[in-house]
DNA sequence: CTGTTAGCGCATTCAT
DNA sequence: ATGAATGCGCTAACAG
């Protein structure tokens, strides 16, 4: 290739890097021997001397719309600023959650994006700071994205993150205020940190306006729709509640199709509240009122954190994100109170 | 890291690379080092005289529920070939589809998988061949994933589809012979070959059934639920189709909203059949009737194509996917013949 | 502006 | 079983 064009291979580095002005005689004679030979640089090669331009993020489940979201919020910024993104997928297993974030070390990317909870048990956790402290090492930065940090306050990570106990405040408060006083919560796995944030919202919407929380009400399922359904079912039929406030908009979707196969309706019969306002959440029957979560921004925020970093930045910053319920048609008040004419608060 | 040990580089190199029966003295000193050093291989150096492993997919849209679907066939069949999958989005811009094939090839990619349609003018198409080549070169394939090969025969290409014309086919029939006669088509882009075989379907149908085709029932839309709930409030208010067979399950999303928001209901006022299966259409209401698309059997059968590869196998292989419709509640007879008391055939 | 030289971190001969 | 030497393709420093 250097030979093909008569120059030397460092003038060919020189100018396929950019960064050169080139004089247009040889600038052509190179780009001519190029497209000859079709010739493409090695990255990898290129990535030994340099810094290598890549973005990756992990999530645990790639078909996961709320993932995915948040995933074209991370992308958006990383090619604004440049770089090339890479997502991968855990398939849910912690394990494969430190291998990819060594894979990425290894592979020396820039920024390393975890998106979305993970079961977190203390071993894991210290791994993850073993991780991050090793990507800081090689000027990497690890950040969260969607997901708190449990582990040392001294750790090199960043995190964004959004207000979900709030939210779940919120949201627990929609129903308490239509009237329903057997407010049941469909939870996400107690092992994620982002779980207990919604229940602990739950717990204190309850108290604030009185009600007793009754742990036969809180069914704990993972945020899929089948694992909504299923645990729907039992709320269903082994209590006496008259909302759920759902986890997450796929379980959601999971309980309103358990109510319509038992034969309550939505919202007369039962009221449903969802989390996160993925695009579904328009197209479930009643329309899902749920808790809006800005994903595209908690994405580019999570790019933001890890790409524009100064020197005088402290090791580990936070961003938190507000988040707001959205109306919709999935709630009413509770069936004998609308029988009697009473209206919601 | 080699002196920390007390032993040569090649020493280490060799233990961890795996294959060496190490002599579990110094097997243990060197393990110890990597402990000590929190030493990680330079997975960009190794890929200077090895294989990568990697394994790329290139998508549209991060955030398509389809592609996902497909996606996670891939990186199950990746990873169960020991191969580490990564997933780019080209934000539907053409010139960053070809980027990113080219980025691939320079990162030494072991394959590449483009999940989905894309616009295609004949330019894209020469440059797309010649990345195929140029890949072949480099030892690794293309492979073509939901998505027909309309280059060259002999284009080192691998192709998995799945039969969308006689989908379409059978799903206008569906309509038809529930006593449709104006059955319109929500098209997918023109310059999209996947949507030219939908409509090709679509229109064999009718002619099979003795109806004539008419342009003005036919509109276009890109598959997003955005632009299907305006193209079909354009078909609902300016023609008298009385069912709407859509490219795709988002649009069908977005014809339904249209439809309850003129006051249509489906399916005693429009019938709608959408495409894919994908898992929303059992939470839309009514559940929606739709052609089924093994999703995650096309990505897995791409990630095959590329990786059990033989030295007899042609240049070019081809597998054809086939698919149903699933019969749920978004179709019933016409208003009319409904309200004369007719059954659909 | 461009060629020369050196070295990035690893796998791989060839010896020992 | 392990060390020494060579080369992978590229960029960076240093001439010229």
């Amino acid at each position: 290739m250097a030979s093909r064009a008569g120059v030397s291979v460092a003038t060919v580095s020189r100018i396929l890097s950019g960064a050169y002005t080139a004089p247009p005689a040889t600038h052509e004679r190179v780009m001519q021997a190029v497209q000859d030979l079709d010739y493409v640089v090695n990255a990898n090669a290129r990535s030994l001397n340099t810094a290598s331009g890549m973005v990756a993020m992990v999530v645990n489940d790639i078909t996961s719309p709320f993932f995915m979201n948040v995933a074209s919020g991370v992308e958006e910024q990383a090619v604004a600023d440049g770089r090339v993104c890479l997502v991968c997928s855990t398939q849910g297993v912690p394990e494969r959650e430190l291998s990819v974030i060594d894979l990425m070390r290894q592979r020396g990317a820039e920024a390393v994006i975890l998106v979305g909870g993970m079961a977190e048990t203390e071993e894991h956790l210290a791994q993850l700071t073993a991780a991050a402290e090793g990507l800081d090492r090689a000027g990497a930065r690890l950040v969260l994205c969607a997901r708190p940090w449990k582990g040392g306050a001294k750790a090199p990570v960043d995190v964004v993150e959004c207000d979900m106990e709030s939210g779940a405040f919120a949201a627990t408060s929609h129903l308490l205020s239509a009237g329903h006083t057997r407010v049941a919560h469909l939870a996400g796995p107690h092992e994620f940190s982002v779980a207990g944030q919604r229940l602990e919202g739950y717990e204190r919407a309850l108290r604030a306006h009185g009600v007793k929380p009754d742990p036969a009400l809180v069914a704990e399922s993972d945020m899929t729709r089948e694992s909504g359904y299923e645990a729907a079912c039992r709320l269903l039929t082994d209590t006496d509640a008259t909302a759920i406030f759902c986890a997450s908009d796929m379980s959601a979707a999971g309980a309103i199709a358990a109510a319509r196969d038992l034969g309550r309706s939505v919202p007369d019969d039962l009221s449903v509240v969802g989390f996160d306002d993925i695009p579904l959440a328009e197209d479930l029957y009643p329309r899902l009122t749920t808790v809006h979560v800005p994903q595209q921004e908690l994405g580019r925020s999570a790019t933001r954190l890890a790409l524009h970093r100064r020197p005088m930045d402290p090791p580990s910053r936070r961003v938190v994100l507000g988040s707001h319920v959205v109306v919709r048609q999935s709630v009413a008040p509770p069936a004998r109170l609308n029988a009697h004419g009473k209206a919601d608060s």
